[in-house]
DNA sequence: GCCAACGTTGGC
DNA sequence: GCCAACGTTGGC
C-alpha cells in the first residue's frame, strides 16, 4: 500500500511501482497501480505494459495490480492460484487496436528514444526468465543487454549546482539541468516560493509594506476604476516584492552563472542556428541554478535596483511566510480558476450557467465542438494520444472538441461590460490587451488545451448589437456584441476555402450567427510556433460573411501578405477540399452535429506580446476595410437572420 | 508568461 | 481495467 516508488523485481531491474490512493472525488478511496520502466517511461495499465514491452512479452502471467508473477498452479497445490486469476485474452478488436497503436509508437521511438530498447528487452527478458512456465519469451535476451540497461539507468553522473555525483535515478523527464535530489528539491522550492512572492508578496520587504499605489507608474497610469473594480488590475510596480528575482541576472554566485564561457556539447551550444528565432538561449552550463526570471516586461528601475540589494539565496521558507498586512490581488481576486469563473461572470448570471471546479464542466454539451465525437487525429493532442500513436505526454482533449462555451466563459471576462459605444476598440478592449494579466488573471488562463494558435478581436462597428436581443434565450451563452474573440475555422488551402465537410460549414456559421456578434475572422500569429508544419493550411475565414464582396476586402494570410506571416496550426481534421462559398443556408446537414471543422474560440488574453504587437499592427488596418465592407455587409447579415 | 509534462480523477 | 482528459506545477 506504499503511495512511494518501490522496487518491482518481477518486472526485472530498474523497475518500480507505485500505488496510488485517490484522495478525493466519487472514486476517493480507489487505489491505481503505476509502474516506471527503468527508463522512467510511466505505466499505468496492463495494455500500457504489455504495449512497451512488446508483443514477445508474455504477461499472462504477472499480477498488474500486485505487480506479482503468478506461478503456474503446481500440482502439489493446487488451489494455491485460482482459475481465474489467468488472465482472458483482449478483445481482439482491441487488440488489433493496440497493435496499430504499438507500431506507430515504435516508428515514433525509432529515433529519440532508441536507447531505451535494451531495458525493454531487460523487462522483458526478466520476466520471461522468472515466469519459467512461459515459453514464448527467449531466453537469449541477453544479461548482456540486461546489465548495460541496469547501467545505464543509474549510471552516475555529476550535479551541475553542487557538482556532486550520484546516481540517476532514470525518470524521464525532460530538464535540462542534471540536479542531485537535494538540489532539485531546493530548486522546486525556490520556483514556488517565487510563485507565491510574485502572487501575494512576501509581506515583510520595504515593496509589500507600501501602503498605497505610487500613480506614476506604468501600471497605476493604466490603471482603469473597472479594472480595481474587477479585481482586474496589475500591481503598482512599487509595490512588487522585492524577492522576485530578476529576469536575466541570475544569482551571481551559483555554478552556472559563474560559469564564463559557453561548454561547446550541450544541445543548446550544439543546436543548429534557426534563421528567424527570435529567442536566443544560454549555453546549459552557464544558466543560474535558480532560474526563476522575473517578466522581462517589468523592466522597471526598481526592479533593477532591488536585486542588487536583495539576497539571492536561499530563499526563506514558504512556512515563514506572513501574510501581508495590506490589499493584494490575491485579497480580492480568486485564486483558482474555478472561482475565477465565478467571479468573472458573476455580472452575467443572469445568462451565464454558473460554474463549479467539477471536471465535467469544461464541456457545456450543446456547443459543436462538444457534440463532435471524434477526435481529428490530427491536432497535436491527438496526435499525443496513444491511440494516434502518441506518447500520452500532453493529455489533452483534442482541440476541436474542446468546449466552445467553457471557453467563453472563462476567457472572456469582459464580456458584458459592452458600453454600447462606436465602433472600433474601446478604452477597455484596448487597455487589456495592453495590460499585464494579474495574477488572478493568470490562474484565470487555461492551460494549453485552450489556448488556441489564433486570436481577434472586436465586432464591426454598427447597430449588428441590436440582433443579439433576437437570438438570446436559445439556452446557450451568447457573447456581448463586443466581445473579443472570434470563431476560427478549420483551415484549408486557400483563402476562402471551408475546411472539412459541408457539416463544419454549416455549424459555424449558424453558430456564428445566434452568437449575433458577428465575429471577425483573421489570421495571427500562432502560439505554438515550433511545432507547427502546415505553415499555409490556415487561412483567414469568415465565419458567416461569405459575400465575394468581402472576401476581396477581408484580410487573409493568403491575400494579404503585410500581415505577420504565421506558423500555422495544423490542419483541420478532415479537409475536403470543397470550396464553401455560398451562403449557409444551403449547405448541407451534418452527418454528425458539430462534426468536422468546429470552430474553437480563443481568448485575447492568451496572447502574448508578440502577437498583441501584431493586433496592434493590423486591427486598425482591419477596421479600414470592415468599414470599407460595413455596406455590404449588413445588407448580408439581414439576409441571413431573415434566413434563420 | 507561457506551456509541456504528468499526477490525478471521472467515466465507460 | 482501462482510457480520456482535467488541473496543477515545474521549466524555460
Amino acid at each position: 500500500m506504499a503511495e512511494s516508488w518501490q522496487d518491482c523485481p518481477a518486472l526485472g531491474p530498474g523497475w518500480k511501482r507505485r500505488e496510488s490512493f485517490r484522495k478525493s472525488g466519487a472514486s476517493f478511496g480507489r487505489s491505481d497501480i503505476y509502474y516506471q520502466s527503468p527508463t522512467g517511461e510511466k505505466i499505468r495499465s496492463k495494455v500500457e505494459l504489455t504495449r512497451y514491452l512488446g508483443p514477445a512479452c508474455d504477461l499472462t502471467l504477472f499480477d498488474f495490480r500486485q505487480g506479482t508473477l503468478c506461478h503456474p498452479i503446481p500440482k502439489t497445490h493446487p488451489l494455491a492460484v485460482p482459475s481465474k486469476k489467468k488472465k482472458k485474452p483482449s478483445k481482439p478488436a482491441k487488440t488489433k487496436k493496440q497493435q496499430v497503436g504499438l507500431q506507430r509508437s515504435e516508428v515514433r521511438r525509432e529515433t529519440p528514444q532508441g536507447e531505451y530498447k535494451a531495458p525493454t528487452a531487460t523487462a522483458l527478458a526478466s520476466l520471461s526468465v522468472s515466469a519459467s512456465a512461459s515459453s514464448s519469451a527467449s531466453a537469449s535476451a541477453s544479461s548482456s543487454a540486461s546489465a548495460s540497461a541496469s547501467a545505464s539507468s543509474h549510471a552516475p553522473v555529476c550535479c551541475e549546482n553542487c557538482g556532486i555525483h550520484f546516481s540517476w535515478d532514470g525518470v524521464k523527464r525532460q530538464r535540462l539541468k542534471t540536479l542531485c535530489k537535494d538540489c532539485r528539491a531546493q530548486r522546486i522550492a525556490f520556483n514556488r516560493e517565487q510563485r507565491m512572492f510574485k502572487r501575494v508578496g512576501c509581506g515583510d520587504c520595504a515593496a509589500c509594506l507600501v501602503k498605497e499605489d505610487c500613480g506614476v507608474c506604468s501600471t497605476c497610469r493604466l490603471q482603469l476604476p473597472s479594472d480595481v473594480a474587477s479585481g482586474l488590475y496589475c500591481k503598482c510596480e512599487r509595490r512588487r516584492c522585492l524577492r522576485i528575482m530578476e529576469k536575466s541576472r541570475g544569482c551571481g554566485v551559483c555554478r552556472g552563472c559563474q560559469t564564463q564561457e559557453d561548454c561547446g556539447h550541450c544541445c543548446i551550444c550544439l543546436r543548429s542556428p534557426r534563421p528567424g528565432l527570435k529567442r536566443q538561449w544560454r549555453c546549459l552550463q552557464r544558466r543560474c541554478f535558480w532560474g526563476k526570471r522575473d517578466s522581462s516586461k517589468r523592466g522597471s528601475k526598481v526592479a533593477s535596483q532591488r536585486h542588487s540589494q536583495a539576497p539571492p539565496l536561499p530563499p526563506h521558507p514558504a512556512s515563514q511566510y506572513t501574510e501581508p498586512t495590506e490589499l493584494h490581488i490575491s485579497d480580492i481576486a480568486p485564486t483558482s480558476p474555478a472561482e475565477f469563473i465565478y467571479y468573472c461572470v458573476d455580472e452575467d448570471e443572469d445568462e451565464l450557467q454558473p460554474y463549479t471546479n467539477q471536471r465535467q464542466n469544461r464541456k457545456c454539451g450543446a456547443c459543436a465542438a462538444c457534440l463532435r465525437r471524434m477526435d481529428c487525429g490530427r491536432c497535436d493532442f491527438c496526435c499525443d494520444k496513444p491511440k494516434f500513436g502518441g506518447g500520452n505526454q500532453k493529455r489533452q482533449k483534442c482541440r476541436w472538441r474542446q468546449c466552445l462555451q467553457f471557453a467563453m466563459k472563462r476567457l472572456l471576462p469582459s464580456a458584458g461590460s459592452g458600453s454600447g459605444e462606436g465602433a472600433g476598440l474601446r478604452p477597455y478592449q484596448t487597455h487589456q490587451t495592453h495590460q499585464k494579466r494579474p495574477a488572478s488573471a493568470r490562474q484565470l488562463q487555461l492551460s494549453s488545451p485552450l489556448k488556441a494558435p489564433w486570436a481577434v478581436v472586436t465586432a464591426p462597428p454598427g447597430p449588428v448589437r441590436d440582433s443579439r436581443k433576437q437570438q438570446a434565450g436559445r439556452g446557450s451563452v451568447l457573447p456581448q456584441p463586443d466581445t473579443d474573440f472570434v470563431f476560427l475555422q478549420e483551415g484549408t488551402s486557400s483563402a476562402m476555402q471551408m475546411p472539412g465537410t459541408a457539416a463544419a460549414c454549416t455549424e459555424v456559421p449558424v453558430q456564428a450567427a445566434q452568437c449575433s456578434a458577428p465575429s471577425w475572422v483573421v489570421a495571427l500569429p500562432q502560439v505554438k510556433q515550433e511545432t507547427a508544419d502546415a505553415p499555409e493550411e490556415w487561412t483567414a475565414v469568415t465565419t458567416f460573411l461569405t459575400s465575394s464582396t468581402l472576401q476581396s476586402g477581408f484580410p487573409s494570410k493568403a491575400a494579404d501578405p503585410d500581415l505577420s506571416p504565421v506558423k500555422q496550426e495544423p490542419p483541420g481534421p478532415e479537409e475536403d477540399g470543397e470550396e464553401k462559398k455560398d451562403d449557409v443556408s444551403e449547405t448541407t446537414p451534418a452527418e454528425e452535429i458539430g462534426g468536422v471543422g468546429t470552430p474553437v474560440i480563443t481568448e485575447i488574453f492568451s496572447l502574448g506580446g508578440t502577437r498583441l504587437r501584431d493586433a496592434e499592427a493590423w486591427l486598425p488596418r482591419l477596421h479600414k476595410l470592415l468599414a470599407v465592407n460595413e455596406k455590404e455587409y449588413f445588407t448580408e447579415l439581414q439576409l441571413k437572420e431573415e434566413v434563420l
